[in-house]
RNA sequence: GGCGGCGUAGCCAAGUGGUAAGGCAGAGGUCUGCAAAACCUCUAUUCCUCAGUUCAAAUCUGAGUGCCGCCUCCA
């Protein structure tokens, strides 16, 4: 599959968060069903918008590229994007761009004028087919200015003839630089061939820009289907608006991970249907950070009882616990199957969730039936990319030393609470509370983690 | 103006013909020295409005209404 990479010319917002996540999830669950998942994602590193910011940072516009390439890599691995198979940029693939710019100029769909090189939309018998137009109705509610040297008000650059200070590669049409669509369709022809299986991105790449790739795309191959199937996600919202970089009403992913952790934020974006437009809200962070929560203190419980020493011998537990792993897999699996729908697959988590908690609390000692429901319920976590046994402020600090101590903190206020000494074990409880260190007291015995 | 989408409880959100999943919040209860977590029970006679099709509609059709998106760089 080949998902539209970023441009790199600013911190991915979480509109565009959104997009990756999604894709992401569907690879996933593509892998978990046994597909060997070929899975390309571009960076533009070279356009308009790298070119414009590059000089008002007073920086070369390919550096620039460059270094939000990193920054990408940062927010990605934070929320749990596994790396595509091959990362392309277009900077790299200009000879690939220009072979097929020359194609397509050789079979009459694209014309030179003056440096710049344009496809012919109307030699493309199809153009509009993916967005649902046609060139009339476009032509009636064109807002741009036509640009006079074009044959077609919708014709559309393949190349760039030079500007002062810009980047620049030798051409067939003199010095110049790619359009902004080229870029995908050489890169996905290079690295999955011609009728791969899916193509994806956000829901404003319909038009134009895959409308274009496939018209170049399809015109170069001269008919051959280019991608099977598209999917494109919804908007991310704010106050019921598109977040996005020329409204300026975004948030950048960064500033997102500063108030909550990748996998909070990657659960949010997973808990509505991509399909669907998504209200941003701090509140339905807020929101999404408790239901995870939920299934990382299931995944706990059921991780405490297993650690105990003993067994149930309860054949009725056993049976409930081994049906409701097996009913989660197959919701779950119906679920994903039905367009990825992970919002309706979380509902199969947090119901073996409940199940898995009835049991522990029943009777809160190993089993072959809760281990394998936790099981279960890990691996199906696994599968929309979240490590539920390991939960992100846990998985900072807690090594062996703290265990040990945190032993003999909790033998102290034991004793207290043995002499009846209330005063002394609530401040040790508060005090620890203040650094984020939780002591819950059981029937079993006092337990302790780390909540940031 | 052209094209498309959406409107489900206090909030988030599944559900595209068979009688409203799940989460958050809230109420009561169990447990507990207290707290927390967990568990149990309760919380939409109803899915924007009206009309229609049907034995049956949140789901289909028509009209209305509100909101949003694309048509220009955007995931």
């Amino acid at each position: 599959m080949y998902v539209c990479g970023p441009t790199t010319y600013n911190f991915i917002h979480v509109g565009n968060a959104r997009m990756f996540v999604v894709f992401d999830m569907i690879r996933r669950y593509l892998m978990h069903k046994g597909y060997d998942v070929r899975y390309v994602q571009n960076f533009t590193d070279v356009d308009d918008k790298i070119i414009k910011r590059g000089k008002e940072e007073g920086m070369e516009p390919l550096v620039l590229g460059q270094k939000y390439i990193e920054e990408y890599f940062k927010d990605a691995t934070a929320l749990n994007i596994l790396p595509a198979t091959v990362h392309p940029k277009a900077t790299e693939h200009i000879p690939e761009m220009i072979e097929i710019i020359q194609g397509l100029i050789s079979s009459g769909l694209a014309y030179e004028v003056e440096g710049d090189v344009y496809f012919a939309v109307d030699h493309f018998p199809n153009y509009g087919k993916l967005s649902g137009r046609t060139l009339e109705d476009m032509k009636a509610g064109a807002r741009v200015e036509v640009d006079e040297r074009k044959h077609h008000p919708m014709d559309f650059a393949l190349w760039k003839n030079t500007k002062p200070g810009e980047p620049a590669w030798k051409s067939p049409w003199g010095m110049g630089r790619p359009g902004w669509h080229i870029e995908c369709t050489a890169m996905s022809l290079k690295y999955l061939g011609a009728g791969f299986d899916i193509h994806g991105g956000g829901g404003d790449l319909v038009f134009p820009h895959h409308e274009n790739e496939i018209a170049q795309t399809e015109g170069y191959l001269k008919g051959e289907t280019f991608a099977h199937f598209w999917m494109h996600n919804a908007f991310l919202t704010i106050n019921q608006e598109k977040m996005s970089k020329s409204l300026g009403n975004f948030f950048t992913t960064r500033e997102l991970l500063e108030k909550f952790p990748g996998e909070v934020i990657r659960f949010y974006l997973l808990g509505t249907h991509y399909r669907s437009p998504l209200d941003f809200d701090d509140q339905n962070l807020v929101m999404a950070q408790k239901g995870l929560e939920r299934l990382q203190t299931s995944i706990r419980l059921a991780q405490q009882a297993l650690e105990r020493v003993g067994s149930s011998n309860n054949d009725r537990i056993e049976a409930e616990l081994f049906k409701a792993a097996i009913e989660a897999r197959e919701a779950f699996g119906k679920a994903m199957d039905d367009d990825f729908n992970s919002a309706l697959a979380y509902a199969t988590l947090f119901e073996l969730a409940k199940t898995m908690n009835g049991y522990v609390q029943e009777n809160p000692a190993p089993s072959k039936g809760l281990q394998e429901a936790q099981k279960t319920l890990i691996e199906l976590g696994e599968v929309l990319g979240f490590d539920l046994l390991h939960p992100a402020p846990a998985r900072v600090e807690k090594d062996e030393i703290l265990n040990q101590v945190m032993e003999i903190v909790l033998q102290i206020r034991l004793r207290s609470r043995q002499k009846k000494d209330w005063e002394m074990a609530d401040f040790i409880r508060d005090a620890l509370k203040d650094k984020g260190i939780i002591i819950e007291d059981t029937p079993q015995g006092a337990r302790w983690q780390i909540k940031k």
